[in-house]
DNA sequence: ACATAACCGGTTATCGATAATCGTTGACCA
DNA sequence: TGGTCAACGATTATCGATAACCGGTTATGT
């Protein structure tokens, strides 16, 4: 086990799904050296991917303390969707024309985001929704914008917060509501893809509030997450 | 020299200022084991130092093959101001209340801001236009949208932004540019408070486009920011 | 009893050395 | 001449060992 080609990138990917799984959960410590000893390497490499994660915001590290599994916090999950909505206003707005061509290829999102909405099966219905709002994203032609959308980890982000919200709420169409903004982009109508967007990033923001505000003693997503 | 708490945040340092200062040039090496060399310590903390400003888009890497300093371009540059409008325009609308027990502060930035202008010092008056913007920004309260703001780098950027402005462009007063929105603070108006940081960041975009356009062989900004 | 100091196990931060890899140079041959 | 490839120097990636550091515990003095 472990021979490609970066160790560290080995590494980073392997800590990446013990979290994404739920196998490792927030708060838990991550020592380097033990990681290392369990995948027969040294210290370097570990280390290294651990300091990557930290700027992915999946980990926090203390100077001689050592690192641990992000706590991500209710307050957190609530407070991305303003921010979400900005970015995604801006994407939307710059991109209304140059998506047009990936048309087809956002519908085929929202398909397949539904038919996993209908299996609960909340990883693979994240997937598809990061790439329908990624594929915007990234049509606005903006590098800053589309860096730092993808600094928000959005994809994890979605998968804890589906998986939550599959458990504690499935009767909510979220996969539909993607049809606004590609109506907008078929007409091509910048100011309207924009509010789109935006509507639909705060729309979702709403829902999880209410998920929340059902589910009080749910306060730890990525720890209960591994249910999915 | 070197002396503190922790080497590798030292090295950090060390090369930050070595890039804004320009004593090191976009496209430049950085090879780790010279740098360990100059700084009498070993290859360790250096190579963390750098993954470090990877993650701050000072540095590239390429695997095997080492560190540069990266090439901000003329694109990049003007790509930041959209997305630096939309999250201040938030910012704004969040902080309009929360932000007047911060006024003397912002007032305080402004003045040294003015002064630095005149003094034609790019490097303070950076410091206080970034201290202006982030006491907004920390004034919202919503530590995604501040982690997210700090991701841009944006108190370099500026320097070396100003560098040239105060260089090429010295009949600009972009200081007094801050006070509507002071104004939109002690009014206590959050629209008017979102829509003055988005005008102000916007037309900060603009005044560059001008510099840019009318000094076409400037298009490496690091590079010449070494004048100032 | 209580505060403080010395100690200890566990871990991180740093070191110096080595293995792996890259780009280049120059020999060799068709 | 031109092209392939082996060897080289430079540099990165990784290693194993050690020093520095943290938090808790026990020993010590008042």
């Amino acid at each position: 086990m472990i021979q490609r080609v970066v160790l560290s990138d080995q590494v980073k990917e392997e800590l990446l799904d013990d979290i994404m799984s739920g196998r490792v959960k927030p708060g838990d410590r991550l020592v380097e050296s033990q990681i290392a000893k369990r995948m027969g390497i040294s210290q370097s490499p570990v280390r290294e991917a651990l300091r990557d994660m930290v700027a992915m915001r999946f980990v926090e590290v203390q100077p001689h303390k050592g690192a641990r599994v992000r706590r991500i916090d209710q307050r957190e999950v609530m407070e991305i969707y303003p921010v979400r909505a900005s970015l995604e206003h801006l994407a939307g707005t710059l991109a209304a024309s140059s998506a047009q061509k990936h048309l087809d290829e956002l519908e085929v999102c929202v398909d397949r985001m539904t038919k996993a909405f209908e299996a609960k099966d909340a990883r693979t219905m994240a997937k598809w929704d990061v790439k329908f709002h990624r594929t915007i994203i990234e049509a606005s032609g903006n590098s800053i914008l589309i860096e730092t959308w993808n600094s928000l980890m959005i994809e994890a982000r979605t998968f804890v917060t589906l998986s939550n919200l599959i458990t504690h709420k499935s009767d909510i169409d979220l996969a539909g509501r993607h049809y606004p903004i590609v109506d907008a982009i078929r007409a091509g109508d910048h100011a309207a893809c924009g509010a789109a967007m935006r509507q639909h990033v705060e729309e979702f923001g709403e829902v999880m509030k209410v998920v929340f505000e059902n589910d009080a003693e749910v306060t730890d997503m990525v720890g209960t997450s591994s249910a999915a």
